[in-house]
DNA sequence: ATTGCCGGTGTAAACGTTTACACCACGACC
DNA sequence: GGTCGTGGTGTAAACGTTTACACCGGCAAT
């Protein structure tokens, strides 16, 4: 206003304005509780006028906290990693926390160059959405002991959290609908090889197989890679292999409009003459053509979540160290009973 | 390894391993020339046996940069911005740059919390892809003198640099081609209406109708908000207003697939009764139902574009202050010929 | 009236770097 | 044999905070 803000303005600026020291700004910035209420008044107004902004870095210098977290992902593109940085991003917001994102595109050099720059810029905290690295990770931490979580990765460890969804109920829940349909066949279109979620999403599958006495077939299996081209390509394949199949349980929604677009190029109507199963629940699950049956995973509480217990870890509260959060259902168009 | 690395290591337990004063540590540290061989060789290895990893924030307190840029854009749920991320990113992590993310969501008090984040973490730069929010930044700027470069949201001021797309030409491209395709009424479902973005979509709409002698016509226009639930409630307003439509542009092709989807509820197939254009050339877009016609942007590059230019701004290059790149149409199967 | 306590405040050290400046030894030049 | 670089190195101040500790003055208790 009146005054022209220099730009860089300290708190000694501030002290010196105020007529107080620089212990006593820093008390009022601090909310102590141990300064009189004029003197608050004055170093209020000062601050005010002076426009301060307290310089986080040279705080960090002294408290060792940089109130910055550190987040990888697999990458952005896929909207399910979006979800959940949206809700690390929200309660990190929330308190005066920043967030680091780094997409690793499962490029262990990237990888490697992320971690790195993390323990640089001494991130309070690190999440990790990324499956296929956690183990990497194990490494880094023991050193330097910041406190890692975990999405969708379980893993034990000093200084290692984790929550996730329960992926082998959800692979079950997604098998055993279509088993309910009336369908004996049912083919599974794999994510990445390496992933916990994959290899859960699988063990579900064989599990409700095999609850319902059905035998597993190996060559019901294709393999994918968590896009839409692995999904067609899989879809593909199983088309070739097992022109019997009459569903196709997919690793994840990105999977299923993959596969749902090899099975229009190949004039298989969708659900009609092949059901097809998805997971997560995108946001354009219910826009795909037919609406998307799938499996709903919570990921904005999910990245929520795993927000709040690096906040708990930092204020010491000994949160649990494994959550998991229990999948859904929704039913839409993608998946009709079994023609007999 | 043989040695326990204490956690914190710092130059000065460098330059006392290697007997050396820390001022020759941090030169070595920073390659420079004046130091000899089989000193620079000493501090090398006291270095990797302590496993030592610079101290960020610490550093920034002197040369005044923090290394990290700031990041806004409107909503992470949008693809679009994802790509836009990857490229800001991949060229942050390159120059071992790190990246604070943060979406507005359009909610202005969240804006102004992001704002005052970057200022506090003394951020080296901040980029804006959130259209709404350009104007708010221009006041930010003037006073912390921290360049900031827009994306598809050029605006003029010192500090503000932008890159784009030209959508004006895009509209005009994406009405052009449905207007050589026989069509003589056209409409246009909306983004939200301040986004310069849909101003501009709409004006190169306007500008293809005006060169080839059609009117414009506003009921031809339908609100939208850039989503798929805006696409479905758009074009379904436009189907009560206007039944003689025979295609529609729509502000991108997140707007489309909710296009797509009240066509066929409606049961008006596409494109044979009407034509449907999106805008960006999402992922999807190759698998939608019937693949989506639409003008691509360079979303990746705009991203990494935008993250050059703070670079070159940071070593002093004097980089142009506003680039537009170029859309493309990309033809699939979402629009076909007007039936005479 | 002395003592003790305590609310309120200031002093100064510490955090981990970078860098201007001073210094030293040594060889080259005159 | 001085003088002058000059390559290599160390010293110490500075960056903007926080916080342990000391200090002071006044009030209550004795």
């Amino acid at each position: 206003m009146s005054r022209e803000a220099k730009v860089p303005v300290t708190i000694v600026d501030v002290a010196r304005k105020a007529g107080v020291s620089t212990a006593t700004v820093s008390r009022v910035l601090h909310k102590s509780p141990k300064v009189d209420a004029t003197t608050r008044a004055r170093v209020q107004e000062a601050l005010e006028e002076l426009g301060y902004s307290p310089n986080i870095p040279a705080r960090s210098l002294v408290t060792k906290r940089t109130r910055t977290v550190g987040l990888v992902i697999t990458t952005i593109a896929d909207p399910f990693f979006a979800d959940i940085v949206r809700g690390v991003e929200d309660v990190a917001i929330e308190n005066d926390y920043g967030v680091i994102l780094c997409d690793s595109n499962a490029d262990p050099e990237r990888e490697m160059a992320t971690i790195r720059l993390f323990q640089e810029k001494r991130v309070d905290g690190i999440i990790v959405a990324s499956s296929r690295v956690g183990d990497l990770y194990l490494g880094l931490l023991e050193k330097t002991k910041v406190p890692v979580v975990l999405v969708n990765n379980e893993k034990t460890g000093a200084y290692v959290y984790s929550i996730g969804t329960d992926d082998v109920a959800g692979g079950e829940m997604a098998t055993e609908y279509l088993i309910r349909l009336g369908h004996r066949r049912i083919g599974y279109i794999a994510g990445l090889a390496d992933a916990k979620s994959n290899h859960d999403r699988l063990t579900g599958y064989r599990q409700a197989l095999r609850k319902h006495g059905l035998p597993f077939d190996s060559s019901f299996l294709a393999p994918g890679n968590a896009r839409p081209d692995g999904g067609l390509s899989g879809m593909n394949q199983l088309l070739t292999n097992c022109p019997s199949l009459t569903a196709v349980f997919c690793y994840n929604d990105l999977t299923a409009i993959g596969a749902l677009k090899a099975l229009r190029i190949a004039g298989k109507s969708v659900p009609d003459l092949v059901s097809v199963m998805g997971y997560d629940d995108l946001l354009f699950a219910a826009y795909s053509e037919p609406p998307l049956t799938t499996i709903e995973q919570r990921k904005y509480d999910l990245g929520a979540i795993a927000m709040r217990m690096l906040l708990d870890l930092q204020s010491g509260v000994e949160s649990v160290s494994n959550n998991v959060l229990e999948p859904r259902l929704v039913i839409r168009e993608s998946c009709s009973p079994a023609k007999s």
